[in-house]
DNA sequence: CCGGATTAATCAGTGTACGGATTATTAGTA
DNA sequence: TACTAATAATCCGTACACTGATTAATCCGG
């Protein structure tokens, strides 16, 4: 009968549980990868976003990277403080700042690049090439079907 | 010969980028689930590792659910100032604080415990039986292989 | 039994990540 | 045209998550 042991509770059984360790691990490597540059995966999201849409909005950034507007806005700070890129006040809408990547900007964005491409070769390389492609066919069913439970989901509207 | 156009680069479809996603996805999900209980999914962590190894120090703990020992006495402080568990000075090495839950903590774990399950589920939901299994497979060797490369990798040793 | 290495915990600093409130500006309407 | 709603951005507060430095206690070789 046994009350409630509860101790059948395996904590890396839980998909919640090795999700959040493998984003950590994710980043982990990132940073083995990028060292010397001192960027984050958050901070390159965003020096490629801009980079793709030249002038862009926060709130359209924000919605890009599926990013709460107000961490997009501490991130863009820091990026704006280290000179990568610039806030202009729209002229047609003077509510709204938009971004251009400097060419500081352009010439980190370049640099990260190669550490990018090593970090997503290493997290899926315990697997073989057919696991891989299995793997991220679930893992971009799952963000897909669950975009609207976030609570900072992507807009790829904008 | 196109010089670097560089707009090849999908941010959905980095392998980084998707894991932030559902990483994000899953802790919204446990927040719905839980909402009121004003529990975060770590701390959850906390408590249930707690309950399991009662009388357990803070790297033991830490190594458990691979976390940094610096955040993890963050997550502690919380839940010792709200009555959640005590730290205990250790008799025999002063050095180290004995973690232990509340009846309090216990009851807020039980109350949690629904919850979490049905984030567990929850997260999955779009996949079908074969493909649950199938995800929660490569998920987890991921995780066992590339242990070592976060900067926190779990100890099960302890 | 003393001095250096080791260890558990903490502290300071940086950077995501979110909700909720506030401010400035624009747009829509009676 | 005043009044109101909506919108873009920011600010405040909370909570992870990590590095590197520091403190206190223990351990261990000579």
């Amino acid at each position: 009968m046994e009350p409630s042991q509860n101790n059948g509770v395996q904590l890396d059984a839980q998909p919640g549980h090795a999700i959040r360790r493998l984003h950590q691990i994710s980043v982990g490597i990132f940073h083995q990868e990028t060292q010397d540059l001192n960027v984050t995966p958050v901070q390159y999201a965003i020096l490629q976003t801009v980079r793709d849409l030249p002038g862009c909005d926060q709130r359209t950034l924000a919605g890009r990277i599926a990013l709460d507007t107000s961490t997009t806005a501490g991130v863009v700070d820091r990026l704006e403080a280290r000179g990568l890129l610039v806030r202009n006040v729209s002229a047609e809408d003077r509510r709204v700042r938009l971004l251009t990547l400097t060419r500081a900007g352009e010439l980190l964005l370049a640099q990260t690049l190669p550490g990018m491409e090593r970090t997503q070769e290493r997290i899926l390389e315990p697997l073989s090439p057919e696991q891989r492609r299995q793997f991220m066919d679930l893992l971009q069913l799952l963000v897909a079907e669950n975009n609207d439970l976030s609570r900072a989901p992507s807009d790829r509207s904008r």
